[in-house]
Parts: C-alpha cells; structure tokens; sequence
DNA sequence: TTCTAAAGATTACGCCTGTAATCAAATTTG
DNA sequence: CAAATTTGATTACAGGCGTAATCTTTAGAA
C-alpha cells in the first residue's frame, strides 16, 4: 500500500489522535493550506488504500489508521536504506554526521542504542 | 528535481561507471526486465530534469551523472528524515535495532562515527 | 547504391497525485 | 415546512510514472 507525500500528511494527524472526523482532520491540517474538499479526496483515497479505516458516527465518518505509524516509518526506512545504502544503515548516518546534522541529542540516543545492541548480542 | 524509482536504477548504473552510452546502460540494466526503448525512455527523461548530461560520440550519446550519489544520498535521507521523524535520524537507528537490522559491522561503524563526532565537537 | 538496422525524438496510454468542484442526501436553521 | 448547510460520493483535469511503440534520420551491410 502507498502512501503518497500528501496523504501521509494526513496520516501524522491521524497517527497524532484517533478516530477523528473529517471536521478535526481538517482543522488539525490548517497549517496546510488545503481545500477542506482536497483533504476529503485524501480521505477517501487512504480510506480505499487500506490505509485508514472508519466508523461511521451518525452522518459522518470517524477514521483511525490501518497501519499503526512505527510500522510505517519502519517499512519506509528500511525501503528507502535498501535503496540508496544498500541495505546498510550507517553510510546514512555517517552522511548526516558530515554534513553536521547530528546532535548531542543524537549521539546520546545512539550511544544507548549501541549500548543496548551489546548488551543482546555479545 | 525528483527522481522517480525506475529512474533511480538508471541513474545507479550510471554513478558506478561514467560517461556510458545508452549500449552500455541498457546493458547493465539487464536484471531489470526493461525493453531497451523503456530505458531510453529513462534517459531522455533523466535529461530533461537535469540529473543527467550527455555529449555526442558520433551518432549517440555518452551520459554521466549531474548530480553526484553522494549529494543525492544526503539530499533523499534528509527528506524523509525529516518527513518521518520530524528531522532526527536516531529514532530511525532505533527501529532498526528492534527489529534486529543491525549487524556487528553497523555498529562499529557507529562507533566511529560518534568518535570522529565527539574529537571535533567537545 | 539500395536496404536495413540502430539511435534518439516523439507519441501513446492507463494509473497515480495534487487540487479541487459538483452532486446527492441528510440535517440544521429560520 | 422550506431553505441553507454539511457530509460523503462522484467527477475533473493536468502533470508524473511505468512501459513501450512508432517515426525520423543516418550509418553500415549487401
């Protein structure tokens, strides 16, 4: 199932807090600047995709998401690695540290990841 | 400029070895199973968007790359970093973690890389 | 020299995407 | 109750993408 760029726009808010109705996802997408009617064809498209489910609560519809989002960020990171990397991901990282987009935020983060890969696998 | 996901084969290919005719391209593309008019199809497409150049050898063309693998590397891995995480790159090292994508050779290069952060950023 | 094959240019075509407008039904408002 | 508004459904439409086929020109083969 693909997600395109916009309609994964409209997933985060729903990821954010669900169900929701069309009413609150338009509103929670007021940064975008976005037809009320062009985030309901994304609705409606995600909701055919497979990618968002609803009830219906009265005449409207709530919707929640069908792929819960570290499931997708996980099947997105992994694609676009294979793709660029070759499956490896510390070339991507390593260009980030060039290009000194890494953080002391970051390095901590990583240091604990490290930390816990050992403490599984030695 | 975007590059689609056929395109990026092509330019694959085309980043390994350089300047190549269209020949040699379709020749290295052989475990995709495009028709020959497919790929030129790639590459006058790649052209036209400026990810690809190409001079005249007499009456074909030899292309190379516009845009370096390493600028475009960067370039992609920020952009979904950004759209999937909201611009951190650990949360992505994590996921793979849990799901068991890293190997030994991954976190020593890890390693590193937090060491060659860590002598230029203390 | 005439025919053919090969290269790039142009055209094709259905599906996806971004961006809505229109339609039909139901509900709220006056 | 009649009118206006709101909801989802359907339709629109141009540009990109995957996948070629056809056209045009030219170089090589017979």
């Amino acid at each position: 199932m693909e997600i395109s760029n916009a309609e994964l726009d409209v997933m985060q808010v729903i990821w954010r807090d669900h169900p929701a109705s069309s009413a609150e996802i338009v509103a929670r997408l007021d940064n975008k600047r976005w037809h009320e009617k062009t985030v309901k064809t994304f609705l409606s498209r995600l909701v055919k995709k497979g990618a968002l489910t609803f009830e219906k609560e009265g005449r409207s519809y709530l919707y929640s998401p069908a792929i819960s989002q570290q499931d997708y960020q996980l099947k997105e990171s992994r694609s676009i690695i294979s793709r660029l990397f070759n499956g490896r991901v510390s070339p991507l990282v390593a260009g980030f540290a060039k290009q000194s987009k890494l953080s002391k935020d970051d390095i901590e983060d990583l240091k604990q990841i490290i930390q816990d890969w050992e403490k599984n696998n030695d």
